[in-house]
DNA sequence: CTCATATCAGCTTAACTGAAATTG
DNA sequence: CCAATTTCAGTTGAGCTGATATGA
């Protein structure tokens, strides 16, 4: 590798948060290596847990993935018991998902075990900087935008 | 999906940035979906342009995969010629990489079917809250961090 | 001998498209 | 008939581990 230390200015938004979740998903997978679930498993299942019900398909829209996808993802969480679906009486053909009591103590468990990944990305950052991040990144996720 | 409308606070920064990384990629990879190279790929095109010469195990190290995933990841590329590689003189056993002519063009066109994608993210940020983002997200990619 | 590099092989996961059934 | 939801089937892409060869 050469000397230079590049300053990164010539690489545009989204390769700078692809590299960043590419370094950040390196950590966690290895976190959660113990866990009987993916790092976008564990996606879903806070995102459910913040909506506290929704269908296959709306969490499918907020994660930006197909329906078909999203079932796949699904499928081992239900296996486990971690969600439980219930058929709307309006709407059938929709399954209300919710986290059961299992679901939330995994989520709970997987916090335990990557407690210092935040500390450790942003280190030295002020309050102001990180609330910025964080302000920026939800306005970029969310499907409203 | 219920009516509530979350803030998204109970989310942990490596959820946050998995989310929005997903949100850019669906919105990436419908943009390059008539490029002969994937997201992943591009991204390690740009950092060996920023680099201007790395071997793939320095590569690899950057973007925080194993070298055999490098590997497997250059391989179109070096099929493709959008890379040459040239074997160091005093280490024969690495091999440095650089973009060729038409690696270099590949990325100029990536970057026109991109062009707004970056203005549709952030909207109405000031530009101190762009370089606030655009700096962090560059102080957790780095692997010297 | 040890370490880094590169690569081959096989595997898993996570996304996709296409097609079908159910419901409103 | 049409649209939304769910799900099955098949496929591709992108990461992993293990094993192997080569060179410093």
């Amino acid at each position: 590798m050469t000397n230079k230390t590049p300053d990164w200015s010539g690489l545009t938004l989204p390769h700078l948060i692809k590299w960043a979740e590419m370094t950040v998903r390196a950590r966690v997978d290895a976190a959660l290596r113990a866990m009987p679930i993916s790092s976008s498993q564990l996606l879903a299942l806070v995102l459910l847990h913040e909506q506290s019900e929704a269908t296959a398909a709306d969490l499918a829209r907020l994660m930006h993935v197909t329906p078909q996808s999203m079932t796949t993802l699904l499928g081992p969480l239900r296996d486990q018991g971690l969600i439980e679906r219930r058929p709307d009486r309006a709407h059938r053909s929709r399954l209300q998902l919710r986290l059961t009591d299992h679901g939330r103590r995994v989520i709970t468990q997987a916090r335990e075990l990557t407690p210092r990944i935040e500390a450790d990305l942003l280190g030295d950052a002020s309050d102001a900087d990180r609330a910025t991040f964080r302000r920026l990144l939800a306005r970029i996720a969310r499907p409203d935008g």
